[in-house]
DNA sequence: TGTACATCAGTGAACGCGCGTTCACTGATGTAC
DNA sequence: TGTACATCAGTGAACGCGCGTTCACTGATGTAC
């Protein structure tokens, strides 16, 4: 049953994918490796082949999502300003939390999680906040982060509360409201 | 071993409080009926007595959760205006989420939990939004009630990515600038 | 008001189940000669 | 290049454990006469 080191890798690689994807969907602490394994296509005792801990696969999952999510922003901050805040927070994005942002998805969560899992998220909402803030052009770079800082807050928060709130009609004003503040502020 | 009604009433908001900590302390889902029922001094035992289920609890927990919290940021509202931004975007806030907002303590997981927790935290949500809305007394109304949803909004966001952020001069640099961001503004 | 009985808050054992993790095993891959 | 052997990716059963929920039981409280 043994795999070629090519495609042991390719496995991996598909784990973290599908760890993203689920921890994203359903929350890190409510998604079992056993689902995560059948949701990669492997049955669950394989695991350690590849990881220590769940909490290791949480960070690599976590590093990936916001890895796809910066480049899915930095491609939208390409089309004009407020592009980036716009596809952020659009309701494609409220909808399809799996394939989207992962601090809104699992923000809370994440402030349990370890070290390095942390440490990911750290790294990438750093990233993100330099993309936004090259949004803001004619500010000077310390404001512009400045502001990118606060603008990437309200996303975050405007995101999550879409996908609380049980009124329709208001989930689409939080997110109306969050583009507009960016764009105009 | 029967209690008095009046007993039995105070046992359940003993439940309900305990909840209301223990969920923001380590997560809905991360919490046990087992640890709960411990933490208001019971047993497991007793827990269908007054609850149909562990729905309903985290239905009830956040409810008294936002109420608790809206209790707090109306008295740092009345303290000028900036205030209730400053005292919910503190660093005792931050590192005391037990005691503070569940939107930002619970606010991904909130988005998975059934209609009934949901719509407590809408309603919570709109109340701080008009609360925040009062801070802003000059502007028209209907404008300090958008400008009040992107404040709650920011805040949420920037709360839960202090905590989540491993470095803590960016943690209280979150802080600060969304503060500013809604005094300024 | 006093007594007999029904109610029910809280206990602790038990239900089936899935959790994260470990392990013996399989058999194709990779390595050494 | 061909052969013998070691490696190890993936399987599926099993580990101990805690989950949400149910239940028989206890005995004080509440109710009816």
């Amino acid at each position: 049953m043994r795999k070629s080191r090519e495609e042991a890798a390719q496995t991996r690689k598909q784990i973290v994918t599908a760890a993203a994807g689920e921890f994203r969907k359903n929350g890190v602490v409510a998604t079992g490796l056993n689902d995560l394994m059948r949701a990669a296509g492997l049955t669950h005792g394989g695991f350690y082949k590849h990881f220590e801990s769940k909490d290791q696969l949480v960070a690599e999952a976590c590093a990936e999502a916001m890895g796809s999510l910066i480049e899915h922003v930095t491609v939208a901050a390409s089309k004009g300003p407020g592009a980036a805040a716009a596809s952020y927070l659009s309701t494609w994005h409220r909808d399809n939390p799996a394939e989207g942002c992962p601090l809104s998805a699992i923000g809370s969560e994440l402030g349990r999680c370890d070290e390095k899992a942390r440490a990911e998220a750290t790294d990438g909402f750093q990233k993100l906040v330099e993309v936004m803030a090259g949004q803001f052009g004619k500010t000077p770079p310390a404001a512009a982060r400045r502001r990118a800082l606060v603008a990437v807050s309200t996303m975050i928060g405007a995101l999550t509360m879409s996908r609380v709130v049980t009124d329709p009609e208001l989930s689409a004003e939080i997110l109306k409201e969050a583009v507009k503040s960016i764009a105009d502020e």
